[in-house]
DNA sequence: CGAGATTGCTTGATCGACTCAAGTAACCGT
DNA sequence: ACGGTTACTTGAGTCGATCAAGCAATCTCG
């Protein structure tokens, strides 16, 4: 599914198109993380351990429950993708780090997930700060 | 988890920017549908059977399995917010459509969802038209 | 016309993602 | 040191998704 989706008849014409950019946007970084072998789910999960972090500090942070996280993280772990660590400063906590070859098979999802870098490309110095700059306002502010 | 995600490291500022819209947006997306007691992909399909559609282009439009669609319809058909009706003109196929109930709920769900909305109206009519062609542009010319 | 392929959908099996309730171990406060 | 809280895990259950099979309607072409 994948798709936020509202009907074709979206009102105007810029929310228009700030769906079809989120709908891009979605799609090619499923695709990106299907490409190897990620679930959606993994590719997040993955992405944040760039630097350790706890599984509590995991959760909070995608949202989810505590409990969906150890099972992700028990996958990622039988793949060695990741590792869990002891915290010795609270031997209830676990520290969760990529392995060397979960950093090597999320490098190869950044790379692939080029829909950001190639908007970014197709836009001039200028039109890009601009776009940053309404980006940021409509979101509130 | 409903994150698209890339690390707090993403990158440059329009990509980091692209990443806080998309999320924001699928996240007001996500809690409008849930506030209505509706998953996301239940809402995917309400929002596109506005006009009658068959099973095979609501799954086509999704991108996904046509039995995924079924059971999907099969729901909100007994919530009632959906009928399949024969097509006439080859009974192998079923056209869905929303109930009056379904319109209703679907009109409230698409009011709740604010975000694009307010992201707009956050813009002068000079930027919305700006930021209209920076998103075109950006996604490929 | 009619047999065989194709199309449109449904059913059933299975898996992953998610949530909730309950459990366990470690920590913290008094 | 006992009671409450925190950090995580386990187990049950639901939904979303995909795949393989099946069935009926339609199409095709000899």
């Amino acid at each position: 599914m994948a798709v936020p989706s509202v009907p074709a008849s979206a009102a105007t014409d810029v929310e228009q198109a700030m769906f079809e950019f989120v709908d891009a946007y979605n799609q090619a970084w499923e695709a990106a993380a299907n490409e190897h072998g990620l679930s959606t789910a993994h590719a997040c999960v993955l992405g944040r351990v760039e630097t350790r972090r706890s599984m509590g500090k995991l959760a909070e942070e995608l949202r989810c429950d505590a409990s969906n996280i150890t099972q992700i993280v028990v996958r990622l772990e039988t793949r060695e993708l990741v590792r869990r660590e002891p915290n010795p400063e609270d031997r209830r906590s676990r520290q969760i780090v990529r392995t060397p070859s979960g950093d090597d098979l999320y490098g190869a999802f950044e790379e692939s997930f080029e829909f950001p870098r190639s908007a970014a490309a197709n836009l001039t110095v200028a039109e890009r700060k601009q776009l940053t700059a309404l980006l940021r306002k409509a979101m509130r502010g």
